[in-house]
DNA sequence: GTAAATGCAAATGATTTGCGGCTGG
DNA sequence: CCAGCCGCAAATCATTTGCATTTAC
């Protein structure tokens, strides 16, 4: 239980145990188990992802339970969905406003800061559109990686 | 046909058509139609969408004949595709750079335009990251007409 | 005790694929 | 002519849902 040892993991796990009293939302097993495996690691999971995780420690959930618990901890804020690319949902646990990185080939979504674009004013255009809540950016390109193995086939 | 009164509707298509014969695409009527029902109007339509438009005019086409088209026209650098909102993909046949709008209610996107952003240098983070392609915003709210639905139900 | 949450199995909905026949170049 | 494309049907994959049972509070 490396994650006991880690002081920051305890004070997102006290905080999530507060805002869900704080909702109305029960405290079970599952809810727990799936926010503890989100909150260890800052990646992108998918559902799936979650649900192999999960089960190490839980071996009975469903991964319709898994789904169901993403949907409900985005529906409060817990946790936020990206939709972009694949077909497949993936969950960022992330809560500070943050921006992606994500790689045309290998697809891995990476998270980056940009204090510059927050400062940024909105254009009248999306202003006149109605009340913008939240703006993102999504940078495409290609990662370290990916490229060194682009340039040997060439 | 109103379409071809339109200069800016033919210019697309003889540009198309000439896209398609430098990469040795073939031009089947299939192809034609999708392209034209995608150049007519600048929205986001799903693949159904334009499905249903295109049918119109070639009764025989199929359902996966535009998938398969449409992964065609975006490998190849003709249209856009966009996977923002509830697990359908939406195509944007607008080339030129631009953001988009999205409302948390009705999911309707729109196009807006941004060149303070567009002249932004990325940040370090990024840039250290890999050779970055493009790069979008989303911004997420609630358009005019949601906003008006939810201020009558309070 | 009771409403909310879960597990199971089955449904759904978008997208993809194998394959035989068609067709643009 | 013939590789590339298409239509058809069936498969796949992520996600959702109905329902009976369990559980947190």
């Amino acid at each position: 239980m490396a994650e006991e040892s880690n002081n920051k993991f305890r004070d997102l796990l006290s905080g999530f145990e507060k805002a869900c009293r704080a909702r109305g939302l029960r405290l079970t097993h599952q809810r727990l188990e799936i926010f503890k495996r989100l909150a260890e690691r800052p990646s992108h999971p998918t559902a799936e992802d979650i649900y192999r995780k999960v089960r190490r420690n839980l071996r009975t959930i469903s991964l319709d339970t898994v789904y169901r618990t993403l949907s409900t901890f985005e529906d409060h804020g817990l946790i936020r969905r990206i939709q972009a690319v694949d077909n497949v949902a993936r969950f960022d646990t992330n809560l500070h406003p943050h921006h992606h990185l994500i790689c045309i080939k290998c697809k891995k979504i990476e998270d980056f800061y940009w204090p510059d674009f927050d400062e940024l004013a909105y254009p009248e255009s999306a202003t006149e559109w109605g009340k913008i809540d939240s703006g993102h950016v999504e940078l495409w390109g290609y990662c370290r990686k990916c490229r060194r193995k682009l340039k040997k086939v060439k």
